[in-house]
DNA sequence: TATTGTTATACTCTATAACTATA
DNA sequence: TATAGTTATAGAGTATAACAATA
């Protein structure tokens, strides 16, 4: 097979299917922002931050918060800094490693994370109330095969 | 049923979908990104503007491609003037209303899109290559469904 | 009056790189 | 030297609102 024409049109499907993933999460996720800056006065990336502390009750370090939110350092530090001045959020020093913090919730910051992580459900379920509970679980395991393979390290030449 | 329990954590999989897809969405979108910039010193939403003339031979009326494109009209405006600056679009006169334009790609600009577009389709076909094409076509339908509820006209109460 | 498009502005989010402190 | 985190900066991306011209 030509080389130049591999994978040109060929799979226009993906691009297709690309563009509409796309449109989806864009449209979910500006709802989403538009009401937590009306509702809330706060923001995706803000609420992010705070979603990873709810989980981790023992707190993040910076760095797995950075690894998990998918952007930079630096970005994280201002975040926290936002919210470690509207007393949601802490940084607390970790044992044996003067160079670390762990950031976690404060109990305000707890209690106002969940009542946003309940309004969030809503828009949420009413964002993907148009598909049936067993078609929903076939998204997400699809997805799930999107995500490993782009997480998956790179490996594009033979062992 | 209790009104305040009506939906909260009744579909957590609905939560969980839209977590898997967001990341799924900001990988991909991350990657085309970041090759936008280094191969061709572009952005995304120059290269979404392009894409949207590229269908349209006619070209685009400004609130056309704005809402297409569902930024507001002074980014595409910032955008145009860009694109335009480079000689990879034009603004024609609108017969009949001399308030209006069309943009619409140059020779030279659908020139350069269909080199950056084949090479965008190689990352797209890549980031997807996890799913065989059946599994890619029930992605897409689904999709398909979450969209259309999404731009569906709301209509929350009875009739 | 309503619509098309532009201008001006402000803010959030982001990556990069230089930096400090500690390991 | 390497790592954890911060600071400083610049630019992308966006929404909002006021504005001009035309319908």
């Amino acid at each position: 097979m030509d080389i130049e024409a591999r994978a040109h049109s060929e799979h226009p499907e993906a691009l297709r299917l690309w563009l509409r993933m796309l449109t989806c999460s864009q449209l979910v996720e500006k709802q989403v922002r538009t009401q937590l800056r009306e509702r809330f006065d706060t923001t995706l990336p803000r609420f992010d931050l705070m979603a990873q502390l709810e989980r981790a009750p023992d707190g993040l370090k910076m760095n797995e918060l950075s690894r998990r939110m998918m952007v930079t350092g630096g970005n994280v530090t201002g975040i926290t800094d936002q919210l470690v001045a509207e007393g949601l959020v802490e940084r607390i020093d970790v044992e044996g490693d003067r160079r670390a913090y762990r950031v976690r919730l404060t109990p305000k910051g707890r209690k106002l994370f969940n009542e946003m992580a309940r309004q969030h459900e809503d828009w949420i379920v009413d964002a993907f109330s148009g598909l049936n509970e067993k078609e929903i679980g076939t998204l997400y395991k699809l997805l799930g095969k999107v995500k490993d393979h782009a997480t998956q390290p790179r490996q594009e030449t033979a062992p």
